[in-house]
DNA sequence: TGATATACGGAGGGTGCCTCCGTTTGCAAG
DNA sequence: CTTGCAAACGGAGGCACCCTCCGTATATCA
């Protein structure tokens, strides 16, 4: 009955959260094709909201960017915890990667977004970064223990080597690019034993 | 009298170059300050001009964004020209790193400018580099050549460390910051001979 | 010293940003 | 189930900025 300085006094409406998890997957679907340039109203329109319930969800466009940011980054880590169950360790790590790259892709159209990332509150980068290492820790560290990979790469090196690798490449087609070098590399990291099923002699 | 297919039938009217010069002088100065979000009358009124004159010369805002980003390269570039002459090749090299530090400082307000430059035609990042290379090595290149600065660093790895520098730092007065440790890497290229004026004995 | 191409200024139509408020709806107490 | 209400919704509209257009001014050239 009394809130008074009390906590939640409700659970939030339900339609609530439907309409908020909407906006952010269209800004997503937008933002990602179009640039962070485009209106907010076609956003508001592809969620199927009003443009009232975008602006209490966001108040600012900054708020909308920095979500959709948060949201993905989370469910890169997500998509790491389900690819350690259900794949090998490298195939896994490979997957995971391609994901990262696609990530980074729609990053480069949100110049904003980064520059919000860059300048804004550095706790939103220590957190990005952090919950990238995690993720693929949790991806690269079974294949060091089934001694399937070197061990004197670490999580944060593949990260920024993936991430200098995007921003170096530009032109069109740039993410094959990327991941062909990444398959190299990748290939690299591996050791190989002189495994007879790797090797079948005619 | 006759300019069919011919060239240039008069000569591009003075105060159409004043102006010109004028909004991009406003452009980089409210640019720098309040970012690129600015409205652009903002710059015509700073500049003493018209709207429309502002949008004659640049019909986009990118336009603007990238004609203020090429002047000031080309303004990096000349200031190296003059410090070869001016001063002491250590010293000139100090006075233009500390000119690049500022020029990336007004880039890091600039995000879309920054995100144009990894974007746009890959040619303005070549020629960014490749003028800000000429311009390091015009001032390294006699430092060697008298022996006062080791050879085995090279204008591509100075810039390199200076923009890498300038964007890991970030917080207020980052700036000092990246010009402290620059000095401290500035004193470690020197070639120390044992010079007696460097090391007076009490 | 004209003639004229060229540049100038700024009013105004269009578009997108964001606020505000009347209406709707989910939640929970009776 | 019904009823009360806080929470959420939609979208009209005010405001600011973007850019176009055209009548006026002026530098250049004959």
């Amino acid at each position: 009955m009394t809130d008074q300085l009390g906590r939640s006094p409700r659970k939030p409406r339900a339609d609530a959260i439907r309409n908020r998890e909407r906006v952010l997957e269209a800004a997503k679907a937008i933002f990602s094709e179009g640039g962070t340039e485009t209106g907010l109203e076609a956003v508001a329109r592809k969620a199927g909201v009003g443009i009232g319930t975008l602006y209490r969800h966001f108040p600012t466009r900054e708020a909308l960017y920095e979500a959709v940011y948060r949201r993905e980054v989370e469910q890169l880590a997500e998509l790491a915890q389900h690819l350690t169950t259900d794949m090998p360790p490298l195939a896994g790590l490979r997957r995971w990667l391609l994901a990262l790259v696609e990530f980074v892709a729609t990053k480069k159209g949100m110049g904003a977004a980064l520059a919000l990332a860059a300048h804004k509150p550095p706790e939103l980068m220590a957190f990005t970064t952090s919950r990238m290492n995690e993720a693929i820790g949790m991806l690269l560290g079974p294949a060091a223990e089934a001694g399937e990979v070197r061990r004197d790469i670490g999580p944060d090196d593949l990260l920024r080597m993936v991430i200098g690798l995007c921003y170096m490449q530009d032109g069109p087609g740039w993410q094959a690019q990327v991941m062909r070098l990444l398959d190299v590399f990748l290939d690299g990291l591996r050791i190989r034993r002189d495994d007879p099923s790797e090797s079948p002699r005619s």
